[in-house]
DNA sequence: TATGGACCCTGTAGTAACTACAGGGTCAAG
DNA sequence: CTTGACCCTGTAGTTACTACAGGGTCCATA
């Protein structure tokens, strides 16, 4: 790749992304396509390293690629509030929370469920019974 | 719907389950096909309601429908030693934890992203700075 | 110069666990 | 005898990728 423009698979390797996971995200419209080479190879420059990163380090923050879209719409409108940035960003935050408060409400009922295991045959594991419907 | 017999609304409804999931869990095999009625409908015992409650509780707390399967499989097995039973629920009990942790690291970083936003303009939004790539 | 291997291309299908139709048939009440 | 609620099959959509198949490109080495 000549000059300072990247392959697919380097700009993968530099944003711990992999091949087909860029090319999906060109394919959905959140990445935007690069030029190409004679050879027809992507050719992407820093702009498209920044905006990969961007991306990545939303996902890793477990943001939608939906709300992703939003971040970087605004993202380039510089001059604009940030309200809506921090709007997107609560939302999720509380999402997360009630992510939490569920899994901790069912790791209760799992653990209990656990303990109560004699392990003697299954005809009488206490796991099998607190599946069971109760009628 | 002649008897004792369910027609899959009225399954669905004493079991909290879409008319839809019931037909799917019984396309991939995981919930046995009833006998049907003359005009084709689908005709569903006690044996039935067991089941499929026994399905949504183990869904309600968090089992795919693989472990579900297994599950299944392991109570039909009355005398057999509940060990493989135990072993799936501690399984599935350590994943939960995990992505507790996972979630607890997240909103950390979520929180402190949020807490630094003055809510001025995009061009200094400390949100999305934190997104943004360091170089 | 030929060739091998690493890389790239497109397009399609698969994953989990459903959900949502479209286009029809059945059944009971009025 | 018609209306509306219910049922049927089959297919396609959802999220965020992942995994091919079947080909082309590029570069270093023999």
């Amino acid at each position: 790749m000549t000059g300072d423009y990247l392959a697919i698979g380097e700009l993968g390797r530099r944003t711990g992304t992999k091949v087909e996971t860029i090319r999906y995200y060109e394919r959905i419209g959140l990445f935007a396509a690069p030029g190409r080479t004679a050879g027809n190879y992507r050719a992407y420059g820093p702009a498209h390293v920044n905006r990969l990163s961007f991306i990545r380090r939303s996902r890793d923050l477990g943001f939608s690629l939906d709300q992703i879209r939003a971040l970087l719409d605004l993202a380039d409108q510089r001059d604009r509030s940030c309200d809506a940035v921090d709007v997107i960003a609560r939302e999720h935050l509380a999402e997360v929370d009630r992510k939490i408060a569920d899994l901790r409400a069912l790791r209760r009922e799992l653990d209990s469920m656990i303990a109560q295991c004699r392990c003697g045959t299954v005809a009488d594991c206490r796991i099998i019974e607190a599946l069971s419907p109760q009628s």
